[in-house]
DNA sequence: GCACTTCAGTTGAAGTATCAACTGAAGCAT
DNA sequence: ATGCTTCAGTTGATACTTCAACTGAAGTGC
């Protein structure tokens, strides 16, 4: 990203260079990490995200809304989302019995197969990219900087309370 | 993004954690800078991004691939964009009379003041969310780390050099 | 000078995301 | 029990991104 260098309320010299490579790096990381995904096992990011969500809950199972706070989207994008994968037979969407408004998915035997079967390749390439060459104080200060910039953001807006 | 945990080829809980952490921050940074700029200015982070890097351009111009380079994006995905700021004549585009091959994108007035509106807001929430409560120490750390994968994933793939 | 290749960029189609509007279910106040 | 409000989720329209195919210009070998 280019700047206006001589905007006094832009940054300091060091401050430009790193958002330059942060910036960068946060625009070039998601769409990586979807290209080995999709190359490898036809599969999303976004999608992989929530079968992995679902096959770490209790009996394979989640509400719509809990999915959505998990992967940090919206309910919208999610039910988009959910019906593609439900076409793939890779859920299910039912109603909870005892409150008509909530739906729950659930992972199939299809999904967790493709889940499995694209895990390892997803992990080598997240270890490749990122973690092979942190060492621990970096891994510790990206943490931290992580959450800081997340609280800074503070919830999903879109359409998440209004 | 929810996990695996009990993969050996995954993650140790130190990393993990921090992965929870950073893949959020990566996925939610680049929408909240968006929703800034497109509520306070009607631009795009993109958009905004290739204004930038014009006006810090000799003459404020330059060729569609040294934008697209430098903007790391795909001059596919460029062109689309450009078609639409010239029609808001925000840019011009003309071919390179010695070589009929080279598009040349020049900022024009109009692109000029909506950059130089947005610029201050933008900068504000660059520092508000990003920069505030980041130290000296984990300023270069996040530039190391940064530099570090984007070597990792590389030059631009999709349609740059094929 | 002619075919072939590469280069720079554009285009149209298909997929995906976002936004606003909507639906039906549940809660609640009277 | 009736009308209002909130909740959880879905839908359709619109906008944007990506992909593959294409165009015309320039370079290359013969």
């Amino acid at each position: 990203m280019a700047v206006k260098p001589n905007d006094p309320k832009w940054l300091t010299d060091d401050e430009l260079a790193t958002w330059m490579l942060f910036i960068g790096m946060v625009h070039r990381l998601p769409s990586a990490l979807d290209s080995q995904l999709r190359r490898d096992s036809r599969i999303s990011h976004f999608e992989y995200g929530v079968l992995a969500a679902l096959s770490a809950a209790p009996d394979h199972a989640m509400t719509m809304s809990e999915i959505a706070d998990c992967s940090r989207c919206s309910l919208s994008r999610l039910s988009h989302v959910a019906r593609r994968m439900e076409q793939r037979e890779w859920i299910e969407r039912s109603p909870l019995p005892t409150d008509g408004r909530i739906t729950i998915a659930k992972l199939t035997k299809t999904g967790m197969k493709h889940l499995a079967a694209a895990a390892p390749g997803h992990a080598a390439e997240v270890r490749r990219l990122i973690f092979s060459e942190l060492r621990p104080g970096q891994l510790k200060v990206l943490g931290d900087v992580s959450e800081t910039i997340l609280a800074k953001i503070g919830p999903c807006e879109p359409q998440a309370q209004r």
